[in-house]
DNA sequence: TGCAAATAATTAGTATAACAATTACTTTTG
DNA sequence: CAAAAGTAATTGTTATACTAATTATTTGCA
């Protein structure tokens, strides 16, 4: 019996597909990311191109960008901040609240990042014309958007 | 700065929506198993529908068939059988594996879940015909088959 | 103004996931 | 047939995710 190649012995619904596709993409990124040895996780990637994107941010403001939840966000800018590639610095004008910010070693770490990242999204959506991929990406949203809660 | 609203700082690219996307489908089952009281996980879930599929499978069959690895379904079945939903019985033909197979209970607990998994899935797919859905297959399948490593 | 409610970050506990390494057993093959 | 190679399950470590609870601070409202 091989379990592989069998399609009467698999579950094909199609959130199983969104959900093992989804897997392996990130999976892939994270090889990526290691066996390029940079030292960092593609959820400690995407914090870091968020701070690109806009520098500063607090770490809910984080959250909401990136949709993971606050306590997930606390852990990656500890490792971040360790690794030194970004600091906690504190709000004046809350004092609940820090800026996090990215360091030179944070910004050159993107630098570093960017190509690798790149890279693996080509051979991603290889393949896929233009169409396809709008297409994708309105019924995601069509999905997200029904999981509203 | 609402960071929920603005488009211009905020990641968009199409690998950040179907993770996005998977993670809150994912999140939007847990919690409908959970607030049902089910006592099991969307992943306990996907092993139970597997033997719901094909009972006795080995671990390593279940893990290929799940897309999962050999670790993790190690910790998922003794939930499980801790659990009582499931049981591990000692292939004769091999002493290296396990017959994983359903109690009685984990029989009854599919009964329970499945009407609350099919409730989840009309609320994801909702506004969706049946030709993006099997467009959304066909890309999703052509992005797995690109990251096949 | 003062106190209750809300918010930002953190900590703790459990579950999932990747990877590496180990143990026990089976298959290959020399 | 015995040693080597391969396989099944497990264990350990690190990271991410969800929930709940805690602390510190700020806001809202009576």
């Amino acid at each position: 019996m091989d379990i592989k190649t069998s399609s009467k012995t698999k579950i094909e619904v199609p959130g199983f597909i969104l959900e093992r596709t989804a897997k392996r993409m990130k999976q892939y990124f994270q090889r990526a990311l290691a066996s390029a040895d940079t030292g960092i996780t593609i959820d400690q990637w995407v914090i870091l191109q968020q701070l690109h994107i806009q520098d500063g941010l607090s770490q809910l403001h984080l959250a909401k960008a990136t949709y993971k939840d606050a306590p997930t966000v606390t852990r990656i800018i500890d490792l971040l901040c360790k690794k030194d590639l970004t600091v906690r610095v504190p709000d004046e004008a809350d004092r609940r609240r820090f800026k996090i910010q990215l360091t030179e070693g944070g910004k050159a770490k993107i630098e570093e990042v960017l190509p690798i990242v790149k890279e693996a999204r080509t051979v991603a959506w290889n393949n896929l014309d233009d169409e396809q991929i709008t297409q994708l990406e309105a019924t995601l949203n069509q999905i997200f958007d029904n999981l509203e809660f």
